[in-house]
DNA sequence: CTGAAAGCGCTTACAG
DNA sequence: CTGAAAGCGCTTACAG
């Protein structure tokens, strides 16, 4: 069942391989009967032109590499964050004609195979989400020459073109609001220390509360709920007294939610609360999350078109996309 | 910046491409000293074989396709289906140094990409997850004359080899289970009617309870918590005194709890539940679930084992593993 | 053990 | 507008 190739489709028209490439790629000079006569071969045979030999000779794939630096668990997870770009990375980039390849590379061995599939010419371009600090596929990836954007500020030093939200006025924002509400003991609950979404949301409400003489009060999670509810006992133990708290993402903030009802506390009459990104889940949370809404799947689409625009000519200026705070009753 | 060819390899090796071609490709029959001289010309060069050349001659990819079904948001949300599958077929590939290329196609559109794709010889085979009744893609694929194995049973009757695990005997299996602890009106929450995971599974409780003659009472739900919700609400309406409930998934067990929390209930002393999957959040649930285990990760790497030693020449039987019952507080 | 040569299935100047 | 021909970067019988 071998699948039929252009000299079976240029035979059986009665035409060059020549034309029969044409008419495949809709090339406009082609007299319309001839071209009529080639789609019928073409449809008789279910025609599709091999890939790997188009490749070969056009030096493209018209396929781009969506890289995730996160293990399986954390990208199919509770957290709406990868579907999202997922979503609106595909849309954007079929929309110009190219074939979206997914790859999780969390581990050495998985950036390896990731590295050897983009060196080997699989795609044309990649996109890199989730970065963390030691991450060596920026580097990497330059080495082979081909485009590649990321999805977030990337930590290292690399002038790696991408976008972003502005995660450190988000937070500002978050935190002035806090204390225009009378808020007085404001602690935070940051995200991963290795990953710039993570700290320059803590240097945005760091810089806000060293402004107005207030002390800072942080705890560590990994952007999930479980440890935004592990992170609020930890701050809970520092101190008893705290009335409001700003976490990293909404599902850190709705963890801290159940650990403030867990031990006894209403929100936001002793203790109010804001997350950042603006899930579906906060408008349903109780209360209604306040948190500072971020346009994910704007930065998506600006980064691939970033990609697809990508001239080795100038280097391209970063995309920041502002952020919105969205208050609702929990603050 | 272009990328180094076997050629450039061979001029500094000093050496005919053929050679290098076999160094590269780890062809035992090549002098010592000469290997040692290709390999540092390898390295020294960054060099990395072009995989659509290779494709081209070899008529392979070592690619294969992971096809699912569902939207974005379905694949990526809190179903930790998705993830353990995922996980499982790439541990599996990979260490038959296959690469994953994963897919999602929910839409005609994307169902005609991942066929083009498929046609246009990117992979060597591949692996459809969450199929519907009415997928096109088991036939469309089934053209291509490259293998396709199935996770899960497919509702049509083409020959597709696949693995499973056994629905109808786990269902059967929690139904019994609740009649023997005396439950005496037992519903069900069925999944999805055009996915055989939700017919086999309604089937099994179905049998079980018209050999033991008691009525059937089904509600159905698409797999998720909130449908799982939605569903025993319905159920409670059509009969208050329901003292029993089949989920045909965890999740949506866990939904029904909700509701049953809400109207008042008690699990188990007015009702007993019990779910089918045995995900980690089974056992966190309040009460903890009785479910009925499923070897989902089990059914992956043995499709994809089934995948790879496929061969033409015989048909292949599908391979079905046994569930079991996991019986906690909820019942 | 090594190399010269054919060929995988396409696209694209170049003639006509 | 159409075709003959070169060539993309590899692998692999076939000689030697």
């Amino acid at each position: 069942m071998r699948r039929p190739t252009l000299e079976a489709v240029a035979a059986r028209a009665g035409v060059s391989r020549a034309t029969v490439s044409r008419v495949v790629n809709g090339s406009a000079s082609v007299n319309p009967e001839i071209r009529a006569a080639v789609l019928r071969a073409v449809d008789e045979l279910g025609y599709v032109p091999n890939s790997a030999a188009r490749s070969l000779v056009t030096q493209r794939t018209d396929a781009v590499g969506l890289v995730v630096s996160e293990p399986p668990s954390r990208v199919f997870s509770d957290d709406p964050f990868f579907s999202v770009v997922v979503r609106a990375v595909s849309q954007e980039l079929e929309s110009a004609d190219k074939q979206v390849v997914l790859m999780l590379a969390s581990s050495p061995a998985g950036q390896a195979r990731v590295e050897r599939y983009v060196a080997g010419g699989h795609v044309d371009g990649v996109i890199l989400l989730s970065l963390h600090g030691s991450d060596p596929l920026p580097a990497a990836l330059a080495r082979t020459g081909l485009p590649v954007v990321s999805h977030g500020r990337p930590a290292s030093t690399d002038r790696l073109p991408y976008g972003d939200c502005d995660n450190v006025g988000g937070a500002r924002a978050a935190v002035r609001h806090l204390l225009e509400r009378g808020r007085r003991r404001v602690a935070t609950i940051a995200g991963p220390p290795d990953m710039t979404a993570g700290t320059d949301r803590l240097a945005g409400y760091r810089e806000v509360l060293s402004a107005a003489d207030r002390r800072s009060l942080a705890a560590l999670g990994d952007f999930t709920r479980e440890s935004g509810a592990a992170a609020m006992r930890r701050l809970l133990e520092d101190d008893p007294d705290l009335d409001a708290v700003f976490a990293a993402t909404d599902l850190m903030a709705i963890g801290a939610l159940q650990t403030l009802r867990r031990t006894g506390r209403r929100v936001p009459d002793d203790v109010a609360v804001v997350g950042f990104d603006d899930i579906e889940a906060a408008r349903f949370t109780d209360p209604p999350l306040t948190t500072v809404r971020q346009p994910i799947a704007e930065v998506a689409r600006a980064i691939v078109r970033m990609l697809l625009a990508q001239d080795p000519a100038h280097r391209q200026e970063p995309v920041i996309l502002p952020t919105e705070l969205v208050v609702r009753e929990s603050s």
